[in-house]
DNA sequence: GTGCTATGTTGACGCTGTCAAGATAACATC
DNA sequence: GATGTTATCTTGACAGCGTCAACATAGCAC
């Protein structure tokens, strides 16, 4: 495909991803410039430019995918109604396991280099967001919801409870207040934290 | 202080940090670079190598400022054992306003900008350390340990609603899954979370 | 005054993202 | 098959960055 002699490349677009999928595993986005992405692919600085607009859209491009794997994790949850510790441990692990797998990864798909600093693709906000719509519909279809005490929003547990995950997830891999030994310990902490949001109405006075 | 005529600044490294402030919390890290940084101070590009060995070492040093800002909003809280709720909301509205305030400085503390990609000072992880485990021993000294299920550490509980906590206001601020409008309701959210964490024992089976 | 040290200066290097202008290949149309 | 259009890739250039080396100046101890 990477034919030496050939001046067109073949499929840049491609390689482009595959090589700068690598890159960012490897060294974090720090590591990855466009001008080494593109020698990498034996390509002249300037050739990615006619594939991606920008740098950012082609790290927005690499956390879709991103976004795609975790979607497909969000799938094959199932938090049964008549016990959902289970399957949110299982969730919780996974998800942890998800961002633990491609640190660099998890980094961009949720760090500020694209949500804040540059501007998200359309497309990539489309692919987030549908991936926490499908938590939210998750958390109600499978009847977390029933289990609310009046009042309470599914839309607010998965926001908060996600919020947990994604905390836990960068102070660990951040290596702030959490580390990898804890981890374990954490995430049973954190699905008790979670267990514990959906039947507050279980609590004593 | 910083006459114009003067070879020397008089305070270089005060004003360096002054300035850093100012630029971090209009531009963000992104737009705090050490030449613009001198340029302000009225400095020569390298003039700051004298006062920090390394871009790092300001970035720590400016996050130890607000570590210590945030840990006496830590000394201030109190989670009364009878009731540990109101105090409990009151320090989470605090730490929500106080990223929320300067969001830049948050995400200096915290960021990957330091912890994973820099290396943090021990000066930084000691204060930052000394900011979490106030945290823990406050949680046990006002007796939230007092109604924890056997086995259940204190640390954990404090792992895991930090992590709530800094989960919330890292989507809150990049603007991913929370936005401000939702704050308030979510904010209440992580409070019951929190809340449950510290009884599960009374959850009836 | 003499020397030492802290603090400031300019020059330079290699790295970055990105634009402009030109070269080449591929492909559609005649 | 020749021609024109378009997609793709090239080199050259620019401004910005962090940082090192070499040099200049001020302040202070003796």
């Amino acid at each position: 495909m990477t034919q030496p002699g050939r001046y067109h490349h073949g499929d840049l677009h491609a390689a482009l991803l595959r090589e700068a999928a690598v890159l960012l595993r490897e060294q974090g986005v720090e590591g990855l410039s466009l001008r080494r992405l593109a020698e990498r692919a034996g390509v002249s600085r300037t050739a990615p430019y006619h594939h991606f607009t920008d740098k950012n859209a082609l790290l927005c491009a690499l956390a879709e995918d991103g976004f795609r794997r975790l979607d497909r994790l969000m799938e094959e949850a199932d938090f049964r109604a008549d016990d959902p510790e289970p399957g949110l441990r299982r969730f919780v692990r996974g998800y942890l396991r998800f961002a633990c797998d491609d640190p660099e990864q998890y980094e961009l798909m949720f760090g500020r280099t694209l949500w804040k600093t540059g501007r998200p693709t359309e497309s990539l906000t489309r692919v987030a967001h549908g991936c926490f719509r499908r938590y939210v519909d998750k958390l109600e279809a499978d009847g977390i919801g029933a289990h609310l005490p009046g009042g309470t929003d599914a839309l607010r547990v998965a926001q908060a409870s996600w919020a947990t995950l994604h905390g836990l997830c960068r102070l660990l891999l951040d290596g702030i207040y959490v580390d990898r030994q804890d981890m374990e310990a954490v995430s049973d902490q954190a699905v008790a934290l979670m267990l514990a949001a959906v039947r507050p109405a279980e609590r004593t006075p």
